[in-house]
DNA sequence: GACGCGCTTCCAGTGAGTGGAATCCCCGAC
DNA sequence: GTCGGGGATTCCACTCACTGGAAGCGCGTC
């Protein structure tokens, strides 16, 4: 076994830019230049030279590697933008693709049923990562956006996630200090842990107030057909609407509608 | 000027595996081996090596670098798949990003309005790239996809975006042999001028068994805010249905919506 | 009109990348 | 239990593709 140093990233942050020394690090750098250290949508060359920590001559020819591939965009204003290319083949990752396809009808349903924001969420090292979200008109006062990550301990997804994760995941996210983001938002292992029982117990998580100010969620897990839980779903409302009842049956319906989907039978599903 | 033996690829297709020289090419050429010759949600080393015309050896390593990025994932079984931060760099793509978040909503309505496949589409090079389709329970009878491509000459989006494309691009594409999927493909260039001038002055085009035999499409075009048409929305119908008239106001509504959403007011239109 | 900033091009030196070959590993066949 | 084979992995000396400082260019600004 072993060979490597393994060197692998866990979530979806840290590795300093300076670790780019081999050509594919380099640009793979040039890439993460428009994430990090904050998302970007357009950078000039030498911003993405600074940002990704490669010589600017060096970052000009790869840029142009980029470019010619279809992976990076440049605009009538010299700057660049990350590439159609991308995000074609984006749609094709499997996981992605096959659970959207599969999702996003029971979404439009719980959509038309409760009319509040919706979103689909998978576990991707310590985030929820959202896959898909539908809101209607209404203004946006959430922060979820596809594509984008969120913390697990203070979302309606991310609870569901965490709560169903194998247990290492569980301990290593429990063992590093959580963010708190309101008065309201759960940042004690001892506490999350209960909570986290409850919500494996209940099979939905209803939040209050713990991310944003003002909005609530549901959520509930989907499981495929070995029974493991591979995404959430969840509504996020006002704090003030009182339908929850409602809503709660809505979201479970959507989860189990698209868990079924998935091939998962109540019946066979922890053991065959 | 000039300097390189410019080597741009046009569309999406073309561009022999052998041109993988050099070594970013052959990490693009990895990539690609996904799409090309055929999709593949998963390819072995060997696989890949073969479609790329790579050496196993150095795809070997070539692969593990991008795992190690996650641009592919390695399964259980030990195939490859395209990795998780390939769909989130794409989801970051700027004409998509905010062309589908704007859109989504209008596209949510018009599905709602006629229960029908409804497409959002672009055009890139010289096919009908989707960027968004929502099309409810109903059994998809059609052959677009998220991510995918379609010709411009026998597809509702298709035939408005050319429509609208600048003259060069229409030359190009007329001047090219287009291919006959059913009785009903138009393609003879001097009938296709004929039907796009038509549907410039309709503001939008009816199809109907020219790509997929039983079914017709509705599309219109989507302005941004200087007048340019930058997509098209499109109602995809089992040719049976007679409602065809509401539809066309429907689609037209939703272009309409989008469109201002985007900026664009009529007034302002072809020329300030 | 000339200064400066950012992009582009050049080119000689050299170390990162190459890939054929040997090895390992997993399975299925006998 | 042993053999055979297809695929994946590792190795390493050679060499050529990549590097990046420096010079050149284009354009907006003072």
């Amino acid at each position: 076994m072993a060979g490597k140093p393994a060197r692998r990233a866990t979530g979806g942050a840290a590795l300093p830019p300076e670790d780019a020394r081999t050509l594919p690090a380099r640009l793979f750098a040039i890439l993460d230049a428009f994430t990090r250290p904050a998302p970007a949508v357009s950078l000039s060359l030498t911003a993405i030279s600074e940002r990704s920590g490669i010589p600017l001559s060096t970052t000009h020819r790869l840029v142009g590697e980029w470019v010619t591939w279809g992976g990076l965009t440049r605009q009538a204003d010299g700057r660049y933008t990350l590439g159609l290319r991308l995000w074609e083949l984006g749609m094709q990752t499997p996981t992605t693709r096959t659970l959207r396809t599969i999702a996003l009808p029971y979404l439009e349903d719980l959509y038309e049923a409760t009319r509040e924001h919706v979103h689909l969420a998978i576990l991707d090292g310590h985030d929820a990562l959202y896959l898909e979200k539908l809101s209607g008109h209404r203004p946006v006062h959430v922060i979820s956006r596809v594509g984008g990550r969120l913390p697990l301990h203070s979302t309606g997804v991310g609870l569901v996630l965490l709560a169903h994760a194998p247990n290492d995941v569980i301990h290593e996210y429990l063992s590093q200090a959580l963010q708190r983001f309101l008065p309201g938002t759960i940042t004690e292992p001892e506490e999350l842990r209960r909570r986290l029982a409850g919500i494996r117990t209940l099979g939905i998580a209803v939040m209050s107030e713990e991310m944003t100010a003002g909005s609530s969620s549901i959520a509930a897990p989907i499981r495929d057909r070995t029974g493991m839980v591979v995404a959430a779903v969840s509504v996020v409302t006002r704090t003030t609407a009182g339908v929850e009842h409602d809503h709660e049956q809505a979201v479970q319906a959507a989860a189990q509608g698209i868990s079924r989907a998935l091939g998962y039978r109540r019946a066979v599903a922890a053991r065959g």
